[in-house]
DNA sequence: GCCCAGGGAATCG
DNA sequence: CGATTCCATGGG
C-alpha cells in the first residue's frame, strides 16, 4: 500500500470500494464514529482520529507515520486481503449481493475491554441508543482527553465509583455491567488469557458474564478479538438464515464467517426491498 | 400508543 | 434439551 506523508497528515491510496469508511464505521461494529461535512471523527479507547475519504485515497489527519504503522494500519485491517476474500463469497449468490451492495466493509481490530462492555449494552438494543449510552458512560467515567471528549473507561475507572450506572439509560443492563467490571476487577476473567484460547474455551468463558450469551460473546470474539471465525447471530443475521440458507450457513467459509456476517448484516439492514 | 432493537436469564415442560 | 416469558429504554 502506498503511504505518503503531507503536512501532518498521512495519505493511502486505498479505493472506497476496498475499504469505504462510511459503511465500516456505521455498520454496527463500533459506536464512537461520527461522520460529518469533511469526513469523520472517532475515539477508539483514548485515541481520538480524523479521517476523510475520496475516491481513491483515505487520509488520517493529524498522524504520524509511526503512528499509522504501529496502529491505524492494523485497527482498520489493511493486513487483510479483501479483494482475496470478497471472491472467494461471491461464489455465493447471497453473499454476491451483499458484497455488491456494499464492498468496501472492513472488520475493525477494537480494543477487547471496550467491545465487551459495547456488545453487552448493545443486547436487544438499537444502534442509535447504544450510541448515546456509551457516550454517556465514556462522559462520566472516562478521562477527558481534549474539549469535551471523552476516552473509553478503564476497569478501575468503571469499578471505582461501581453503582453509579444510574440514568445512562441502560436499563436492566446496568447490573450486568457491574457484574462484567466486578469479574474484570477480580481477575475472574482475564481478556488477556482469552487471547491465547481455543475458540469454544474463550466464549465458555466470556458467557460465564451475566448478559453475555453467545450472540455477545461472538461479537466481541469478532469485533474484540479479531476471531473470524465468530459468527454472531442477532435478529438481522436469523433473518438471513432463515431466509436464504434453511440448511445452515455454508461450512467452506467456516474460518472467516465472521466477516462474512458483517457484510450479511449490513446488506439486510439497508436493503431496498 | 405500538413495535422494535446487533439478547439473555429465568422458568417451565 | 427447546420453547416461552420477562426484562428497561427510547427511536421511529
Amino acid at each position: 500500500m502506498e503511504i505518503t506523508e503531507k503536512n501532518n497528515d498521512i495519505i493511502i491510496a486505498v479505493s472506497k470500494n476496498d475499504c469505504n469508511l462510511a459503511v465500516t464505521l456505521d455498520c454496527g461494529q463500533c459506536f464512537r464514529f461520527k461522520a460529518d461535512e469533511n469526513g469523520f471523527h472517532g475515539i477508539v479507547k483514548d485515541k481520538p482520529i480524523t479521517l476523510s475519504q475520496s475516491e481513491n485515497h483515505i487520509t488520517f489527519h493529524n498522524t504520524t507515520k509511526a503512528d499509522f504503522e504501529n496502529f491505524w494500519e492494523s485497527y482498520f485491517d489493511f493486513d487483510t486481503d479483501y479483494d482475496e476474500l470478497k471472491k472467494q463469497f461471491c461464489e455465493d449468490s447471497v453473499l454476491k449481493t451483499a458484497v455488491e451492495h456494499s464492498g468496501g466493509i472492513h472488520i475493525l481490530k477494537q480494543d477487547s475491554f471496550e467491545a465487551l462492555i459495547s456488545f453487552m449494552i448493545s443486547q436487544n438494543n438499537n444502534i442509535p441508543r447504544i450510541k448515546g449510552s456509551i457516550e454517556r458512560l465514556c462522559k462520566r467515567f472516562g478521562d477527558e482527553i481534549s474539549e469535551n471528549e471523552y476516552a473509553f473507561p478503564t476497569v478501575e475507572q468503571l469499578s471505582d465509583k461501581k453503582s453509579d450506572y444510574a440514568d445512562l439509560g441502560l436499563g436492566y443492563r446496568e447490573e450486568y455491567l457491574a457484574d462484567c467490571v466486578s469479574k474484570i476487577k477480580n481477575a475472574e476473567i482475564d481478556l488477556k488469557k482469552i487471547h491465547e484460547m481455543p475458540i469454544d474455551e474463550a466464549r465458555k468463558t466470556l458467557r460465564t458474564i451475566k448478559g453475555v450469551g453467545p450472540k455477545v460473546a461472538d461479537c466481541v470474539l469478532l469485533f474484540g478479538f479479531y476471531q473470524t471465525e465468530a459468527f454472531p447471530i442477532d435478529t438481522w443475521i436469523k433473518k438471513v438464515l432463515k431466509e436464504f440458507y434453511p440448511n445452515g450457513f455454508p461450512e467452506k467459509y467456516k474460518p472467516v464467517s465472521g466477516i462474512a456476517q458483517q457484510f450479511l448484516f449490513h446488506y439486510m439492514r439497508t436493503r431496498q426491498l
